[in-house]
DNA sequence: TATAAAATAGTAACCGCTTACAATTATATC
DNA sequence: GATATAATTGTAAGCGGTTACTATTTTATA
């Protein structure tokens, strides 16, 4: 930090108090014009810009959100928080920003790092949220929002309703067709129920259910949301004994990695396997054939995520704690109508 | 801010002074087996963490960088920031993330901002870096790298050698029987040189010319480094009077644009027409066909660029003001060789 | 045991700002 | 012009730490 004029430098020039000066940089309206005018004046002389630190440290408010995302370099994530970025510059807040790779070590530390910054609130995406993560934050009493995961604690959160997501989706490949549908899904902590991928499960289950349709084991395999696991994924239902003539993959990479495992099988897609991904990333629409697909409105949960912290801050009602956004199903050209 | 335990209640409560307390906190050597068990027991039973906040005011240091990007929702730019974030951890600096826009104003804005708030140092990466920039940040006094962008004055950087790697693609183009090459670049800023795609395009025109082709100013093409732009200007190319057999497009998603065009037009990728890209996105292995493209090591731009700007703020030597990685080309199927 | 040196601990000023409260000055009212 | 009221301004005590300097206690040395 190179020193710079503060206030007692600028109060001596205007030759005022540092109350006045304060109170011009505040914009309080007890300070008359004269002395308005000869604070500016010393102020602009000195370069003199009120230090943000030691604002937050006398009023205990820093203006600024923590911000933890497991992976800033994974499209979903980078959306999510640009989303969250301009609404914070709206209010003028500031993030900081912190990768957690969905360590629940590096979770925690990074809570308490936030903590003794002071920062105002925490909006917090992972994986999961269980009940030791949601202790921790009781324990330090931070406002906190709940971003693309639902909770049943008293905790407000931004979600999309992934298991009827899923079930719009597997709807939509059984109205064009098709039976044997196959499903790449992530991690699923056990069935848990605090993971999207157990919910987009369920609500492909629901539908197939509802159709009558027999489901595979063989058909549903687990994967890590790369390109590289939908590709391996796709390539044994490829190679088994039950042949999909559709998958559903609970991602668009790993929907790309699955387009890929088809050609690569000498099959055509979506002429001999349909595929459906879901997220709606900007590469959907760029890739051939253009990817069928569930749409997150990433931008808006991290927008309305931020938009609901920041009231909560300022003591202000929120109407609803509970925020599900809708999805939207993309039909593209990975799916295809098959012959009854 | 919920209020919580501070120095002084510590110290109370462990019957010692806060400057103790603060010895404690601060592994200083100078502390008693005794007073140091009784300071950390008292802190534990007060849940006490020292507040970075009043530290950093003390200490005039904040342990907090500023990052200056255009647009963390695109994907350079998130993998940049990836690799500054785990730099920042492992030092144990905090970072400050401020989307800009390209915009002059915003950028400067986000710099007064960022100094108010003291940060310790700021990583700068935007598409431009001129004059004006640099005389806010000299004003400003501030510890400044430069991500991306290279530049004559007295500013650390980290870049590629852009010329260079535009000149090793369209070598590899011509090498492959390319004759009639096609540029769809990004904003030119009046060719002003301080911007990516006019060093782009000098290296491949110094290309073109070394193999002795003619270089059509029909296949030179203005766009935006998106997707639309990009198809746009390829299906301006493929109508025109020019056919080029070859397409160098300034970015991947560009080029994916540009391939979605030939396909459109009833051509094919790569038998009819080639398309080399730039960047190396995760998109680009995904694709069909996957992409030939000149990888930036953006993530190592990041690191780099975190691990120099915390030397600089530590008043460590640095070895090389001017760093410059290696690009790489990376040859997939989007280019075909010609028979001559 | 006296004394010097080393190890601990405490006091209080300071970092730069906000703000309650008191003090002063200007304006309005009679 | 005296007095009440409103508008300004200043004083000084925080906010929660760090640290130079001083004071005290221990330990080492003669």
């Amino acid at each position: 930090m190179v020193c710079m004029a503060n206030i007692d430098d600028v109060a001596k020039l205007a030759n005022v108090s540092t109350a006045t000066v304060s109170r011009v940089f505040n914009n309080s309206p007890y300070v008359s014009e004269k002395a308005r005018e000869s604070v500016l004046k010393a102020a602009k002389e000195l370069g003199y810009e009120p230090s943000i630190l030691a604002r937050s440290l006398a009023m205990k408010k820093t203006n600024t959100i923590g911000l933890i995302v497991p992976d800033i370099s994974n499209p979903y994530y980078s959306e999510v928080v640009r989303g969250i970025e301009d609404v914070c510059n709206i209010y003028k807040y500031n993030i900081i920003l912190c990768n957690a790779d969905n360590s629940r070590d590096k979770e925690i530390q990074y809570i308490d790092m936030l903590k003794s910054r002071w920062v105002d609130g925490i909006i917090f995406h992972s994986d999961y949220f269980s009940d030791e993560i949601y202790d921790i934050f009781k324990d330090r009493k931070i406002p906190l929002v709940l971003a693309g995961r639902a909770t049943n604690y008293d905790v407000p959160y931004i979600v999309i309703d992934n298991k009827k997501a899923a079930y719009d989706a597997t709807k939509y490949l059984i109205s064009q067709g098709h039976k044997k549908i196959g499903v790449i899904h992530g991690d699923l902590n056990g069935m848990k129920e605090t993971v999207d991928s157990v919910d987009r499960l369920y609500g492909f289950l629901d539908a197939m259910k509802e159709a009558g349709l027999k489901v595979y084991d063989e058909l549903i395999k687990e994967s890590n949301f790369k390109a590289k696991g939908g590709y391996i994924a796709a390539k044994e239902m490829l190679n088994g004994n039950v042949k999909p003539d559709a998958i559903f993959a609970f991602s668009d990479v790993m929907a790309m990695g699955a387009i890929n495992a088809i050609f690569d099988a000498g099959l055509k897609c979506p002429e001999d396997v349909s595929i459906i991904g879901f997220d709606n990333l900007d590469l959907a629409e760029v890739t051939r054939p253009a990817l069928t697909t569930v749409a997150q409105p990433m931008y808006d949960i991290g927008a309305v995520a931020a938009r609901m912290l920041i009231k909560i801050i300022d003591n202000k009602k929120i109407s609803e704690k509970r925020v599900i956004l809708r999805h939207r199903l993309i039909i593209r050209q990975s799916c295809i109508k098959k012959d009854a």
